[in-house]
DNA sequence: TGTTTTCTACTATGTCCATAGTAACATTCC
DNA sequence: GGAATGTTACTATGGACATAGTAGAAAACA
């Protein structure tokens, strides 16, 4: 079984992204990229306490020979997202996954794009695996 | 332009849900509903609370003629709920609404009912509305 | 009418979280 | 080597939130 996966506060995940974007970097270079995408960025020393705290909960890795220290994301983004997703759907859709897309499909969320790459892989899985059961899977614990 | 939708917190949004459910009620309607569904229930009180903050807030309308209260909701579900799929979509999916249909569609998350339902409007709409564009609206403000 | 129950209003508490400052340490550069 | 700069470790602060208790008013009941 994988190993539980802590919780990941929002500031934290923005660190995380840039991470899974450049590889691995410094505190420097986090709060660089994070200051040229956003208005609002964190400051410096805030940076390294969500850099610290992910690596406290091992989230990242940590590179100590180096001076400054080398830190990289020891977790798979699409872990996290799905994760994410999966929750989101509970609490607020109450795990109706398809109202969801239902939604971002009449409100225009989706581009054009979206909706054929989406369609294609929905006719593949109807014609390759005729049945995946009426109803979707169910939150546990 | 219709009036900002106030912040609602997850536990106001049980409440909410209830609501939504039963038209209108009273706190104890909504603490018995709540119960209910859920095995960490909230206490009456804290029910109250939730109730009032929302009263205060404006999102709940109190007919105070009737002992005990009677509360009903203000806005319409779809509004809450497409504004928090908007602001999910930001923050976890930069967006991208388009990656995160093709996760529950590959994860599983989708009935096959879902699945022959989304494709069948995907397809009304190409049919109708040749194009939308081929990128999907942005976050605003 | 006196007692018990229900309800409302106000207040309190503890946790989580985002933010960042300060002090100490290392590195670099004259 | 000494000053300037960058980095780390530790600590602090303020706000938001979920939770619920208590006091007092109202209603129900016996």
């Amino acid at each position: 079984m994988t190993k539980e996966l802590p919780h990941i506060t929002s500031a934290e995940l923005n660190v995380l992204k840039v991470l899974w974007r450049i590889g691995a970097g410094t505190v420097r270079d986090v709060k660089d990229a994070l200051s040229a995408s956003a208005d609002d960025a964190p400051a410096y020393t805030t940076v390294m306490t969500l850099m610290n705290q992910l690596a406290t909960k091992g989230v990242l890795d940590v590179d100590r020979s180096r001076q400054p220290f080398v830190y990289r994301a020891r977790i798979r983004r699409e872990r996290v997202l799905g994760e994410r997703l999966q929750q989101f759907v509970q609490q607020v859709f109450d795990g109706q996954a398809g109202e969801l897309v239902m939604r971002l499909v009449e409100e225009a969320e989706l581009s054009s794009d979206d909706l054929k790459r989406i369609e294609a892989r929905i006719e593949e899985l109807e014609r390759e695996g005729p049945s995946r059961g009426a109803t979707p899977r169910r939150k546990k614990s």
